[in-house]
DNA sequence: AACTAGTGTGGGAGCGCTCCCATTGCCATA
DNA sequence: TATGGCAATGGGAGCGCTCCCACACTAGTT
């Protein structure tokens, strides 16, 4: 079948990888000094290091992972979770962007990323079972709302977690998550700096805590600027399209004199602009707009839409960074250095012609 | 240390997780017997299957993948590889959707993803070392390029291969592809049914198979229309925006007399637009445009672009179902039942306002 | 009554590592 | 010369499964 042909006469293996032991043989030592040589123990003098790393080399030796894991009880892997419902809402290259950051921080660290997509509750419940099986190290959260218990449980199973974002204000899983507050303060400074002074909001779903971030900032800008606050010119979006399409039409409706909107979304953006087209209304002569994401649909906007930048690869590295340095604490034992288990990264507004 | 805690009285167990040895003891049958249960073997009677049951409920028994992975030299995983540089390239929703059509066929064989972002040749080469690890039972491949020796590297590992797309007409390797030069035809054919009749195109970089492939429906199309082949209107990209920008420059250059540009991506029909735009030429009535991807950016171009749907998601699905019966063939030893190991699924024409 | 042919079932023998306890040899010290 | 200490090493004892052989026990044959 697809077993190894006549090949190797040349090395010990008949059949299959080589062993540890096989590599012990061959070096003339015993197995568990292959093991120190491998693991880059300093209780090994130079001159056996060498010849183990000839006969590792000659052999092509790799270590079986699933020995390793079994006989030292850790996998040299981490799960990033991603809820299916939210991959399809956000500004599209947001996960991969995550994926990206993580995985390069993984790599660098030799490690592997398992990614799971969760699509319903069953599939939720399977992945609980498969965390119990040990498969994994530690777990990354992405996009978790605001009464997920899913952090507290992978706790009690007693693995690290880390999230990208958070539940609440006050959130005691370890988490990752861009600044929002700013993000939305930014974009009204911005608006009020261009001369707006009736300026709207879209947000995104009020149970999630990003959304209601983002508002706070939204408020903190206007309050700044000293405008008074005015509930007429809030109106809740979901982050889809059609839900920035809905809640541009009722602001349109309740404020005809609005100027400028601050939407929570470029997607919902591109919705909102839509809607704005069809009103008459001129981007952004009559009313500018500022989105957040800077995705790929904020570049492409007519016109190009100011939006505010998260750096999401870069959350993506921090949080596979500090799950890593969580997982070390558990396995070197020493207890956690209590190093900052919150992270909250500056976020950055692109101007283009929008406002 | 970690020896029986004063704990769990309730249960059998000590401490961590439970053992199937454990669950033997509950309830009261041999080891051999309780591992038959999980594994749905037929030689079990009922009676016993419910009495196993019931203590793996008891105990919360979830087995450890690792024991079973050594113990049956499987690991119900596989590893899906993206070359990071393409990633980038490819319109964004590309590869999202293709990890979620191979998510979610996984998902539904009890399967784990394992994902990989090759972003370097170290990369890749620590890659096969993590294959020889054996911590996968196949291998799904995206974006092949035309000499990339990976897939009959992994072979000789012994490892099944699916591959997204192809490295030439006459691929060994099995695959996924979508049906690129269909995805030409359509698209001229649809071009000359609008009366446009200097049709150019913009292809991709012709070492991959992809380009070679939208090239040759191109040609074809216009074959089947009784046009004579015009290679001035032909004009190299490379997939990306700033590609299509030259492309387009080269093309009004050469013939400022076209009416109709076929565009093999999206992403680079946006930077082809914005060329026209440049160019004072109107889309569609001065020049006809189609794109290839049917992404976001299609949609939210100005005209939204027509474009050419491929089944990303399926061709995920598709590629995870041909390597899970592989895999089967293999560990079942029953002689690979010899199915298709290409297949090449269909696309579809968006119609919309450029054309 | 002695046989065969199944079913169920128990449990030994690994799978290829890591962990850790011995053991060896060597040098400095008493 | 005896003695302790330490660096370097070997290898036993698992880790928690799967595989598979052997052994009951039943029931249907001759």
């Amino acid at each position: 079948m697809s077993y190894e042909g006549s090949s190797a006469v040349v090395n010990g293996r008949q059949n299959g990888r080589p062993t540890l032991e096989q590599v012990a043989a061959r070096a003339g030592v015993g197995r568990g000094t292959v093991s120190r040589v491998i693991n880059g123990s300093p209780r090994v003098s130079e001159q056996t290091r060498t010849a183990v790393a000839r006969a590792v080399a000659e052999l092509g030796y790799v270590p079986n992972q699933a020995a390793r894991a079994l006989a030292g009880s850790r996998t040299d892997a981490i799960a990033l979770v991603i809820p299916e419902a939210e991959a399809r809402l956000f500004a599209e290259p947001y996960f991969l962007d995550l994926i990206r950051g993580v995985s390069a921080e993984l790599a660098d660290a030799d490690k592997q990323l398992l990614l799971t997509l969760v699509r319903s509750e069953q599939e939720r419940q399977r992945f609980e079972q498969y965390l119990a099986a040990q498969r994994v190290d530690g777990v990354l959260l992405a996009s978790v709302h605001g009464d997920d218990p899913l952090p507290d449980r992978i706790r009690e199973l007693g693995l690290p977690v880390v999230m990208n974002g958070r539940r609440s204000e006050a959130e005691p899983v370890p988490y990752v998550d861009s600044d929002n507050i700013g993000a939305g303060r930014a974009a009204v400074a911005h608006l009020v700096g261009g001369g707006r002074s009736r300026i709207a909001t879209v947000t995104g779903p009020l149970d999630m805590y990003v959304a209601r971030a983002r508002l706070g900032g939204y408020r903190a800008g206007l309050a700044e600027a000293g405008h008074a606050p005015d509930e007429a010119l809030v109106s809740a979006g979901d982050f889809t399209e059609e839900g920035g399409r809905r809640a541009m039409r009722l602001l349109l409706d309740r404020r005809p004199d609005l100027d400028a909107v601050f939407v929570a979304s470029d997607v919902m953006a591109a919705g909102a602009r839509g809607v704005l087209r069809e009103a008459g209304r001129r981007v952004p002569e009559d009313v500018a707009l500022v989105g957040v994401d800077d995705s790929a649909v904020a570049r492409l906007m007519d016109p190009p839409l100011t939006s505010v930048r998260q750096p999401i690869e870069e959350m993506g590295r921090t949080m596979a960074r500090m799950l890593i340095r969580e997982i070390h604490g558990i396995q070197e034992g020493g207890e956690a250095s209590e190093e900052p288990r919150r992270h909250v990264l500056p976020t950055e507004l692109i101007v283009r012609e929008s406002c």
